[in-house]
DNA sequence: CTTCGATAGTTCAGGCTTGAAATATACCCG
DNA sequence: CGGGTATATTTCAAGCCTGAACTATCGAAG
């Protein structure tokens, strides 16, 4: 077998193989971040985080608790205390006390930014629809799935893998 | 029929299909290297950037210079001036005069860098192994292709790109 | 030689990010 | 009720990162 072959003369070639592929993925989502980053910089004068609170914000009408903005986020709760304190101070998004839970802040976006909002968000999905023009409907059906089982880590040891 | 149906109803699809295939590229990609930086930090004291300062070292046994190291890195100068500094003060690398260019230094992995660094370079080929682990090889060879055309951008129209 | 634009590197302010410690409040159990 | 554990949020130190300003040197053109 020419697959017993090769590994005899090259014992491991995946583990660099998968090594290779993680620094492709690096790069592109690099490249689109940064690009996108730029133009949210000099364009808008705002951030990529920045804009990411808002977007979550926007579908969330009724507010997110910060908790819930960072889980949502993937980011730290610390993390997510200064990028809203920020917004706060720029008058796009306020804190209001949670009625049952005095621990508890509700964050939600202030009427300005909903609006300021709005124009940032068709900029961002321009820029992405540009940044990634070169991928048709079919090449994102064959990128989707292949990112969604990264996204989701590796698969378990088979018992627990089976709930 | 519901293709043709669907598209006067919603003229522009594919610019939010991008979006999405935005977010799932960035989900995956930090999915990814959030593991890495975790464990890199927490079973080998060191850090991600380091870590490619590094590799990119290794790959260049007589050294490169500041500019060289960040074009390589793709990140600022004055960044990598403030991770040269750390792995300096760790004994990992060092910086040398160039000798026909007083302006420019060279940077070296240091006999202790090499010792330190192989061990890490290993441990990372093992956790990249396993976070991409779902990855055959007909996988990564669906994939590679389009993370390159991401990374290198989208394809300028050629009349515009003259202008 | 002098001047002047280009290049190598550093420094700096501002912002993002994390993990850990600190506060304050909630909830549960006896 | 009281104590103990859990949760919500903030604060902090350390590090990463960028863009811009700054210093020093280079190289070429007079």
């Amino acid at each position: 077998m020419s697959r017993a072959a090769l590994a005899r003369t090259a014992p491991e070639p995946l583990s660099k193989d998968r090594l290779r592929l993680w620094l492709k993925l690096m790069r592109a989502a690099g490249r689109v971040e940064g690009a996108l980053r730029e133009r949210m910089r000099t364009q808008n004068g705002t951030t990529l985080p920045r804009f990411d609170v808002m977007a979550t914000l926007a579908r969330h009408p009724d507010g997110l608790r910060m908790t819930e903005l960072s889980g949502h986020l993937r980011v730290s709760a610390g993390n997510v205390t200064g990028i809203v304190d920020r917004l706060v101070t720029e008058g796009l998004v306020d804190r209001q006390a949670v009625p049952g839970d005095r621990r508890a802040l509700r964050v939600r976006m202030t009427a300005a930014g909903r609006t300021v909002f709005a124009a940032q968000a068709a900029d961002h999905e321009a820029w992405v629809d540009e940044l990634l023009g070169m991928l048709g409907p079919v090449d994102m059906a064959e990128l989707a799935p292949h990112l969604d089982a990264i996204a989701a880590g590796p698969a378990r040891p088979a018992q627990e893998a089976a709930s």
